[in-house]
DNA sequence: CATGAATGAGGCTTCATTCAT
DNA sequence: CATGAATGAAGCCTCATTCAT
């Protein structure tokens, strides 16, 4: 029961190494050592780096959707559920060794061909912002105009506490960033 | 008149690569043959890699810092000149080849032991931060304690706008943290 | 019959110059270009520079202690057996381009973190030195400590006949450190 | 009284470093760094780093000679003077970082092109031996064609002690080598 | 489905030496 | 007599990928 297959211990091994210790810095090397698989069963399940860097994607993708409302359904906030997601962002923090967005590192010291994890990037922040803006369509006090226009600036929000903690190894930009937001939803 | 030193043509050279093309991506070679110097005379002038990329931003600090004064002295706002800073993002997302963040882009993806650059890094958004804060302190409306707060919640959207705009390569995110600025600013 | 791995071809090759010209003087470039092998694939086999000469040695061990062996079964002296061993020293010293020790070259010039090879020269000195000691406690003339004591003695005149052969390209050292053999087995 | 000339402080770093780091270890960088040179400054006064060993070892021969002379002044042996070396080479063994013999160290591992310093070895080898006969000569138990066997056996003796204790780094072989030579001397 | 040997290209850095000032 | 910039060659090592088995 506890045996996964090759592939999974390979995005297991790849998801860990790719977050922690950064795409560019990951050799395929490394990932077959610690993911106990051979040189060419990896190439078996996966054309190249970059696609095994699409399935850390789309499985990271899963994991912080989830997480993310896991913990906004646990807070609740008088201006709105939205405001737990900058509560989620210092859970988050408080992991050990945290190291950010996975999407903004990757893709900014990428191989200029690497398109597909662009894609990938592009298409989580465009679920997350859709999801932000599902979230305050469902409260009753905004139009579908101002759900939009508020989900946008929240986001804007989100991404700048994000990129801003991981730089400054520090909570305060959530915190700010969390203020902020409540000032923009009055 | 035209012919540059050995420094300023690897500074120059690694400057653009570094930028516009990422400091995993950009090697030695490159470097040293765009720049047209012998590898020996690179590491006459420093040390390592590394050493050049703090070069390339101390740099990239100084220059950016003044092509943002130049911008918002250019414009103004009912709301304050610190609003104009979004004009620059503006404005400088249209150069060509937009590539967002460079002290963002090159901390990222880095090995573990560059810490100078990561220093670099969180040099510079310090010293931003502190000129946003005096920026909005000479604004006469503003209390000490408010310009801090204020400036801390505007420097998050930059980043955020930044970050976003570089992975949609698009520039909504800049005009939609403008607006979100010119709010909290009221 | 005659192509032999890939691993082969870099020992030998490896060995031939590690001896004839220096650990410090053989570059990888050379072994591989002289072997025939791709940088990538020597690296298969060896993690290191370092590695590929702990390899050289072992090898050079048992070959060397195998003349030996050979050398002292065909000749006999009345003193004892462990007198032909100079008469190996000679037999070597004939053959092209004699460069003494593989061990004493190897570790008086050497990266202080080369601990291995160190590892490697003491161990070979050591066995050749309880082999000494085999040979005279089979002689029935001396006891035991009798043998250590002799063989402690001829070790060194072996080490500096073959070291001042070496620098003086001359192999009058060996016969005299034959005759002093001699004179202390009385 | 203190300030060096240019040409000495290049020979005493180079002769520091030369020794106890070794030949190849010793970049020409770290000796004009350390002796405080200029580069050029450096090959003013040598026309390579084959020169400076050159200058290294004459000067090193002097110091050793003199300092082995010293020490048979002053130690006395019922078998002769000459017994005293090897109380010199203990001295010397316990010195902090011994490094055995600078004459063996330097011409194990060197280009094949560097003849001048294979020449000072065979020619500091020489002097040796030549000394070692004189010392014998001057007693008056030995005839000179005795002092001559009788040197050569010490000689070698001598060397065997140095190449083997700077590899087993014990002092072992020098009592061993003193106990034969005294056996030798009967 | 799994294996590990083999690879070409390139990584960053250091070498001893010469040159113009 | 001193300086530091500049150099071509070479140093050791790692990359992502493919191949034959």
């Amino acid at each position: 029961m506890k045996k996964l297959g090759v592939r999974e211990r390979i995005i297991e091994t790849a998801s860990r190494l790719f977050y922690f210790n950064g795409y560019n810095q990951t050799g395929i090397n490394q990932i077959i050592e610690e993911a106990g698989v051979a040189k060419a069963s990896l190439y078996q399940h996966f054309r190249s780096k970059e696609d095994i860097a699409v399935a850390y994607l789309t499985g990271r993708h899963t994991m912080w959707m989830g997480k993310l409302n896991d913990c906004i359904s646990r807070n609740s906030h008088e201006k709105g559920k939205i405001v737990g997601c900058f509560d989620y962002l210092s859970e988050w923090l408080k992991e050990v060794d945290y190291r950010g967005c996975g999407w903004q590192n990757i893709i900014t010291d990428l191989p200029n061909d690497h398109t597909k994890i662009r894609d990938q990037a592009i298409l989580h922040k465009n679920e997350f912002r859709n999801w932000i803006h599902t979230i305050l369509k469902e409260e009753e006090r905004y139009s579908v105009n101002e759900a939009v226009d508020l989900g946008d600036e929240i986001l804007i929000l989100i991404e700048g506490a994000i990129i801003l903690s991981q730089i400054q190894k520090n909570e305060w930009p959530i915190k700010i960033a969390k203020r902020a937001c409540v000032r923009l939803l009055n």
